[in-house]
DNA sequence: ATATCATTTAAAGTTAACTCTAAGTCAAGT
DNA sequence: ACTTGACTTAGAGTTAACTTTAAATGATAT
């Protein structure tokens, strides 16, 4: 017999990193269509519940606004009707994070430029030290 | 002998893919130190302000906020005296995005699972396909 | 000369994602 | 009985980074 473990707001909200504060926000904007009630209106979660609440985080890590969170939660609640619509959201999500990898990989190679540039110039006491390097960059680039 | 263009700053804008509106919000937040005027008191960018809005795109690409590239840009006032600052400024950036690419390496593996989730499921035309899933991973931790 | 742009400033408005406050209910401990 | 602490809601406030507006000045074309 499987235990069913159930999680106050708050005991739910330190295992996924958040406040409480967020849970209820994230819930009042529809991302949390399955957490249960007590006959007193207070919230219980499940197992399930903490996943639907990682699942979150993962989203939001990809960039993904809180609007679509809620439309794909609105796709769960419908059910099978919508698997396509979730496949395609998690392609989407896919060439996302893909894309934002290359950027943050162009981004780091301008930045170690930068770390050199300024460690040589660091080691010099002075900026002066690079002065030239358009003009060299010309002379390179004309011939 | 070199050749000094200047642009406008909507000419300015275009190059480095920003509008007119943010450059003067750039300026205002002290980001924008080195651009000069006409008498008429009309900004006139030159190669290396341009320069200077391509690092700030890098610095903000990495998820720097405005008031710290600032800050930064206090430093270039400063001069040969900062360097250092500046020097241990890049390092930093360079961690920050070293992090970043590898939490969005872990974020691109759980959303894969989640491709490859769904695809069975848009296959098989359920999602219960995956029903037993939880209880196969229990299995497999208990023995 | 007149119309049409582009530019200037100061300041108000927008959006997302929280974050906090107020006012109240409920269960447990002393 | 009373305090403490967690929970509830509705709604106001916050922050960053723009974005738009208003009102004015300057530059260009016909």
């Amino acid at each position: 017999m499987t235990e069913i473990k159930k999680y106050s707001i708050s005991e739910a909200a330190e295992k996924v990193h958040l406040t409480a504060h967020t849970l209820r926000y994230y819930d009042k904007e529809g991302l949390l269509p399955f957490v249960n009630r007590t006959e007193n209106g207070i919230r219980c979660f499940s197992e399930s519940d903490l996943e639907t609440l990682e699942l979150i985080n993962c989203l939001k890590a990809t960039g993904m606004p809180i609007k679509d969170i809620k439309r794909f939660m609105d796709w769960c609640v419908e059910g099978d009707t919508k698997l396509e619509e979730r496949y395609q959201l998690f392609l989407e999500r896919r060439e996302s994070v893909l894309k934002q990898i290359s950027e943050l990989l162009e981004t780091l190679e301008r930045i170690e430029h930068k770390c050199w540039y300024y460690k040589t110039a660091v080691e010099a006491g002075t900026i002066d030290i690079h002065k030239s390097d358009r003009m060299n960059r010309l002379k390179q680039k004309n011939g």
